[in-house]
DNA sequence: TCACAAACTGAATGGCATTCATTATAGCGC
DNA sequence: GCGCTATAATGAATGCCATTCAGTTTGTGA
């Protein structure tokens, strides 16, 4: 029988409608000016059944941010597979990073709301922890990404300093996008520039 | 007739009684999961009075960002004027910012909370365009601190350039502050450490 | 055709920020 | 002391939302 399939593939795709009906009014609205009833009515579906889906609207929310890991680390892959010499390739990361955050700053947001809820714990708005290890697995792929051309670039030190530096200079960037989204492409532009001066030339100051 | 001054300084006072209330809820509890009836109580007062002296919830909030400014402030402008060397200041600096993300990590909650208001922009959660102004004028007294430190080691490019390279700085030392604020002080301490690394030798390539 | 499970529904619940009609307070002239 | 007025404070009521759940529909297999 595949009828069971079949229903698997009908729920996948509902799951799926509601994904895409939430994405479209957060990223038009905003998350708080969001709601749940809105989504429904935009997946044409009742307030209650998109709680058959998710547990719960931030649990929502954090789910479009596996696809933004997803896309921003196919770029990364793609980009870094193509650069000549390390440097390169190292300026070709920087560089698909601060794209991808002027391609979909709203990203960003739920990086920022996930490190809220992680960090604010117990209380409300806290996600799933099967969610927030899927999570993880991306951001670590990403930086995984990183890391390669570091140890490329002949990065000297341990495994873990090698994360750590991998970890601060995640970091900044993030903090560098999220601080700086607010203002104008121009000055965001200049700000992110510097920014990748400043990481390039601490990995590569040996030549 | 000194009436008018004392109600000014009563007035104050209540003013400062609602921020204590509100900043040991906030700190304990978290914004979510702090209620304003909770801060009115814990400050004896009803809950519609808190709505005299602060316009919102958020705003509320967001006014004890400014203590953190000033507090951030004065720090960085005490450490600053005790280094021996330029780049004894340097280093001074980005320490004083690491501890003070250590001793007081709720401050960054709240920058975060600002910057995403200002980015969410017109919807909820706004905060009023005069508190606005007036963070935005403590962060600015922040920077000219390192733009100053920068400026005597010789930082050599325009004004502009010069902004640009602070502002990159303070973004990224933000970045690595919130991202990391989640783990342990060891790996915290370890991602600072690198950070600073980066940061300054960006700044004190030549010596 | 029937029974049953899986999906779905949407009105009801509970919690919270915020408002506002009402009440208290304190200064001041008499 | 005594009303008069402005200023402050009150807290019950409002409105909005996430979330729940008792009840209904739908699809399937016998």
């Amino acid at each position: 029988m595949e009828t069971q399939e079949r229903r698997e593939r009908e729920k996948e795709k509902r799951r799926q409608d509601i994904l895409d009906a939430a994405r479209r009014l957060f990223w038009d609205n905003g998350y708080a000016s969001t709601t749940m009833p809105q989504i429904a009515e935009a997946a044409a579906l009742a307030p209650g059944t998109l709680y058959l889906y998710f547990p719960s609207k931030s649990a929502l929310y954090a789910e479009l941010l596996v696809e933004g890991y997803d896309l921003l680390l196919e770029r990364m892959q793609a980009e870094v597979s193509l650069g000549a010499s390390v440097r390169q390739r190292g300026e070709a990361l920087v560089d698909v990073f601060f794209q991808f955050a002027r391609d979909y700053p709203e990203y960003f947001d739920i990086i920022f709301f996930v490190i809220q809820s992680e960090t604010r714990g117990a209380v409300s708005d806290a996600l799933e922890p099967g969610q927030v290890k899927r999570l993880h697995a991306r951001e670590d792929a990403c930086k995984a990404v990183a890391a390669e051309v570091l140890e490329r670039a002949g990065y000297d030190g341990s495994p873990g300093e090698l994360q750590t530096t991998v970890d601060a200079m995640w970091s900044m960037l993030v903090g560098a996008v999220f601080v700086f989204r607010k203002t104008g492409k121009k000055r965001f532009a200049a700000v992110a520039g510097q920014a990748k001066r400043v990481l390039l030339d601490a990995v590569f100051r040996g030549g």
